[in-house]
DNA sequence: CGCCAAGCGTACAACGTTGTATCGCCTACT
DNA sequence: AGTAGGCGATACAACGTTGTACGCTTGGCG
């Protein structure tokens, strides 16, 4: 059994609540029996019981992350972030899968008993749809990234994914590149990721003045590098020219650059390449990965700031839900050279 | 304020410990009073705090995993694997990163408070050392992945790390090359898997008659995609001639990989390339990588029973570590095929 | 010299749960 | 018919911590 503050207090010859007065830095206690005090502590080697602590305060210092896939290097990178960020404050994150953004396992997640064990939830959407949006209303703090269920009444960190899949195709169009195809579009979805770059890239090319073209459009459902791969082939397939491509995530880009690389296709000269997300591996891909930076570390601290916020209190219930975005950044890299 | 035992016993009219037995399916309930019991937690929307059952019990339901780091593949996709064990046995899963494998962040982590917050610990070391074998000796049930640490009284899950290597300099071998470079080792290191792996590399050229050339090999301190990229130019500034490469993990691979083709050395036809480790990334790769697969999902289930059965007590303490082996896999793909 | 306030410490209760001991009642057996 | 036995349910304590309310000193001041 491990020592406890009785124990302490009982090797210390004081009362139980001045070791806890002690070790909190609360209330006041002089100098020499702290001192005793701190003694006995590390002499008996005690650590508080961070079960009772919860009990009585309520409090868990734990807070949950839900996100659909961690060898998803993405979200594995942004867990690391979220990690980090939160042990800055003292927080430990207890991360969940919902397993690509599994529907039931998303409502099973908001609703199970883990809740009870995390302050608060940062969690990524996938698989829950407009109507699922009231099951959101779990009783404690909760912070959604990205811009699903738009209706949420809830704080939300987001990405200006306009904006910057305008900025990655006009990165395209900046080198000379005319027809640019597109891949990883959601074209029957409400909102998403997809439908905001997908957005940017119509509007980039509409200022460009140049033409949309539905096939140089092709959609994927899961981001996965296989699914970029594939709708490399299809777009290959439809025999439709173009000269740049930009993929909704570095994923989709580098099964893609495999398949245009299997095909003879030279990127950055035949077929010019921009991805989104900053992945790590792209920067060691031949060539290496022109992407868009979301900022994943201004991402972790907005979501956690929101969400402690909530959690301390300092934002009442009754204020309305509000959304940061973080800064992007293009990164050039080869795929993206002029020719 | 959430439903307690206590709102929902009078609710449905019973004692606290009876609606304690019916969520706990404990005891002897009758049919008509479990019905009655249940419909009350459904109407009220219970659930168990989960401080107050830890406090109680003894135990909280988590497991921690500490790893170096979460944005190395390999580690995220191990992370991947026990969070799906974990979740079949109730558990959840708190990740803890060693950055990289500080050695003062090991050992905080191993003594912190946070060990208070789980019945147990998975913990792939890195930067600790032999001197510091003692303070694994953590009132808590801990399993080691890995064979660092190797006079530790700890539970441990390993794989083949010899005959593995061994088997993939063999795979090189066999379709006819000679001279077989290797990047990673750790020549010093008195164990680990740098050490393992190399053994079974010397080993496979003894068998097959090969010379063991110095200027072959090549060490390297982390296993970062960038080192294996640094490597491999130091490698080819020697000058010395080689027809293949065994990569200690993937990531040195696919780093050698970027260089070797920047170089214009072909791969497989030039150089032949294999890895370690099986990551999703070199399935994608141009060309795809032969490499080890190492059983994630059966390491993460062995690391797991192990774990349980101390916590559970099926193990008693005195009961002598215990050391598991996964089995492992030769997987090969375009940049092992026979020329 | 007596009183009060401030400074330090203490006792007690409560957080929500579960293990132990116990009790009442109905059934079944002698 | 009386009772043993088991089933169903209950009361109570305890897990280790912290908030509240209070009590004991001591020193300063009237």
């Amino acid at each position: 059994m491990s020592t406890t503050l009785h124990d302490v207090a009982r090797h210390a010859g004081v009362s139980i609540k001045t070791v806890s007065n002690v070790v909190n830095g609360l209330g006041r206690v002089s100098a020499a029996t702290r001192e005793r005090v701190l003694a006995s502590v590390a002499q008996l080697d005690y650590r508080p019981n961070l079960s009772a602590r919860s009990l009585r305060s309520g409090r868990t210092g734990v807070i949950g992350l839900a996100i659909p896939e961690l060898s998803l290097a993405y979200f594995a990178q942004l867990a690391d972030a979220v990690i980090e960020e939160a042990e800055q404050r003292g927080l430990v994150v207890l991360i969940e899968q919902t397993r690509g953004g599994d529907r039931t396992r998303e409502v099973e997640l908001l609703r199970g008993p883990r809740r009870q064990l995390t302050d608060g939830l940062i969690f990524s959407p996938f698989g829950m749809t407009e109507a699922d949006t009231e099951l959101l209303d779990i009783g404690s703090p909760l912070v959604l990234l990205g811009e699903r269920l738009p209706d949420a009444n809830v704080d939300r960190v987001t990405m200006r994914n306009v904006e910057a899949g305008a900025a990655a195709t006009a990165s395209l169009v900046r080198i000379g590149r005319e027809r640019v195809a597109v891949i990883g579009a959601h074209l029957d979805a409400r909102m998403g990721s997809a439908v905001l770059r997908y957005d940017g890239y119509v509007q980039a090319l509409r200022e460009h003045g140049l033409e949309l073209r539905d096939d140089l459009v092709v959609e994927v459902d899961l981001w996965h590098r296989s699914n970029g791969a594939k709708a490399m082939r299809e777009l290959l397939a439809r025999g439709e020219p173009f000269d740049a491509l930009f993929a909704m995530n570095d994923e989709l880009a580098l099964g893609a650059l495999r398949v245009l690389q299997e095909e003879g296709i030279d990127v950055p000269s035949d077929v010019a390449l921009i991805g989104f997300d900053n992945v790590d591996e792209g920067r060691f891909s031949r060539p290496s990965l022109s992407t868009v930076d979301p900022g994943r570390p201004e991402i972790a601290k907005m979501a956690i700031d929101l969400l402690l916020e909530r959690i301390d209190g300092v934002t009442s219930d009754d204020v309305a839900p509000r959304e940061l975005q973080s800064t992007f950044r293009i990164i050039e890299r080869e795929s993206t050279q002029a020719a």
